[in-house]
DNA sequence: ATAGGGTTAG
């Protein structure tokens, strides 16, 4: 622990202060100079009561210097004294309103930014340049509900003439980002006749977080040709973008650029090399990162953390953490997500348990949805299925379709029907455009041999107009992306790749593959059309290009939209063993290294 | 006295 520059504010002795000199007021007696040296809510407070005593408690200067020492790192409870304080003030300033909006719009509550909003135009105050950043930050970070507001708060920035205020742009782009329409925010920077790195930036990461790291890389290139210098946040969002695609070229190409322009002096851009390399599939790299990276914070390690677990090897992210705890630094929501995140992945429930008792009682984090998702997952994973469903079922919290989802996907590897049925009610009571679910279900259907349920919920999905999203996996040769469909040429056999595909089917075959057709749900269909189906997933067909386009010897590296399919998990374990090649399979939700036959996830997802 | 852009379960 750093020593404090200041012994702390109850060792003054504010009380003797205040009786030994009541004429003159020296720095120590005044509660002005004392909030400057101020460290924590709780020596706030002593502050004030001690302004009480020097007939200062309604002084104006002293309330705003304690709002704003408030508002600085904002905690719930320190905005609701903010609050109290702000009420004592009669007649509230713009200044004042927009120090308390800022500190609302970074804590738990952002709406409450809003509601003071209301009450700055009740006053007959008029919004400032200074207003409008905070307040759209808060609709930016309360998400799609927030865009009503959010688009009111862009036509009165635009009635005020503010929309093209240098601060006020890039959270209007943020704003539009956050609330999911990054369309929307592509428009309102389009308008900006000259936009500086941090529109750049804010239209980067809206793309980004949009899951559009095409067009986030494009804007990327744009603000090069321009010749605009940027910063450290530009490399964050354009490796996100590398993370998405899962492009290791592409990654290594931009960690060039960080290190030639001098990027990597910054522990966060560090972070996301770490975070990069190991969503590219490289796991080594990252940890090399991480190695040799000064000044490790909490971000740095969960970014290890996470890469360990989604490589599978959830032993090592465990003692990761006993590590970290050693270094003495505080884990954080995050890292016990990467955490979980681990126990669910390598089956170890009681860990898992202990981990997420231990984040409440030991560290203070209450769970959010994704700890809890975590949860379901690790129990749904260890088979035991009921008891996930009953911890859904007891949340605190109102469950996501995401979280019966997980349970969903469970129900479809443990073959439980009977379960699923239940748990797909519980989904589509939520939402029942996600064509996913009717999959699952009338696989795990087709698998019973209960023909006429598979056409019940096909018929289901048909009328609710719900549409299955292909399976896609691309792979990468020469800096060029090439992305490969499932069924792609089941009607027309005829390329040298499908003609490669049948040949190695064919070789496979020899050394004990068994097509699973009881995963093909299209229960009319003859033998042979099955398995062709079966033959021409996304998944096959990236690697086989992979074998006729890569140097013999070489890894071989997928990425899949979804899940990798039990028969294509299979193959590409196979296909390591008689090719001798490492295959590096991605998939929606971790990685799987095929080498020698042997798959790292050890069957186990 | 006040203002902008950043990693996250399935």
């Amino acid at each position: 622990m750093a020593s404090t520059p200041f012994p702390p504010i109850s060792q003054f002795s504010l009380s003797n202060h205040y009786t030994n000199s009541n004429t003159q007021r020296n720095d120590t007696t005044n509660p002005l100079s004392l909030i400057s040296k101020c460290n924590s809510l709780r020596e706030l407070k002593q502050i004030q009561s001690f302004a009480i005593k020097t007939h200062l408690q309604n002084d104006h200067t002293v309330l705003t210097k304690l709002i704003n020492f408030c508002t600085q790192n904002p905690t719930t409870s320190s905005m609701e004294h903010a609050h109290l304080l702000f009420d004592r003030i009669p007649e509230p300033d713009i200044v004042l309103f927009n120090t308390m909006a800022r500190g609302y719009s970074r804590s738990k509550t952002p709406i409450h930014a809003i509601f003071l909003f209301v009450e700055v135009l009740n006053y007959g105050l008029l919004p400032d340049d200074y207003t409008f950043p905070s307040l759209l930050k808060a609709c930016a970070s309360m998400g799609a509900k927030a865009l009503q507001e959010g688009k009111q708060l862009h036509c009165f920035a635009i009635k005020l003439g503010l929309n093209y205020n240098v601060y006020v742009c890039p959270t209007l782009i943020n704003m539009y980002a956050g609330c999911n329409d990054v369309d929307a925010a592509k428009l309102v920077f389009d308008k900006i006749l000259d936009p500086c790195v941090v529109s750049y930036n804010a239209i980067i990461t809206g793309y980004a977080r949009s899951s559009r790291p095409n067009e986030a890389l494009s804007m990327f290139r744009e603000l090069q040709e321009r010749h605009i210098k940027p910063t450290d946040v530009t490399m964050l969002s354009a490796l996100s973008s590398c993370s998405l695609l899962g492009s290791l070229d592409l990654g290594k190409w931009i960690h060039e650029y960080i290190k030639k322009y001098g990027f990597d002096k910054y522990v966060k851009v560090n972070t996301a090399l770490i975070d990069m390399y190991a969503k590219c599939g490289s796991l080594d790299y990252a940890i090399s990162i991480f190695d040799n990276m000064s000044g490790r914070d909490t971000q740095a390690w969960s970014a290890m953390i996470v890469a360990y677990a989604t490589h599978g090897q959830g032993h090592k992210a465990i003692s990761m953490f006993e590590e970290m705890i050693k270094e003495r630094l505080s884990p954080d929501e995050i890292t016990f997500l990467g955490l979980l995140y681990a126990c669910s992945h390598t089956g170890l429930v009681d860990e898992g348990y202990s981990y997420f008792y231990i984040m409440r009682e030991k560290y203070g984090i209450v769970p959010g949805i994704k700890h809890y998702g975590c949860m379901v997952d690790l129990l749904s994973r260890a088979g035991r299925l009921n008891e996930a469903y009953r911890f859904i079922d007891e949340l605190p919290i109102k469950p996501t379709p995401i979280l019966w989802r997980t349970l969903l996907s469970a129900c479809s590897s443990h073959g439980n029907l009977e379960l699923a049925k239940q748990v797909s009610e519980r989904i589509f009571e939520l939402d029942d455009s996600h064509g996913g679910d009717y999959v699952i279900l009338s696989n795990l259907c087709a698998r019973a041999g209960r023909w006429e349920d598979v056409d019940f919920f096909r018929k289901l999905m048909r009328d609710r107009g719900v549409v299955k999203i292909p399976g896609c996996s691309s792979i990468e040769v020469n800096n060029v992306v090439h992305e490969f469909f499932s069924g792609d040429g089941v009607n027309s056999i005829s390329s040298d790749l499908h003609k490669a595909l049948d040949e190695l089917v064919k070789e496979l075959k020899m050394v004990g593959y068994k097509p699973d057709i009881s995963l093909v749900h299209h229960g009319d269909m003859e033998y042979e059309k099955k398995e062709i189906t079966l033959r021409y997933h996304s998944e096959k067909l990236a690697i086989t290009f992979g074998l006729l386009n890569t140097p013999p010897g070489s890894t071989i590296r997928v990425v899949k939209n979804l899940r990798v399919c039990g028969d294509c998990h299979s193959a590409a374990k196979l296909i390591s063993l008689i090719f001798d090649r490492e295959i590096v399979l991605r998939d929606v939700q971790r990685f799987h290294h095929f080498k020698d036959g042997k798959c790292s996830c050890g069957d186990f997802w």
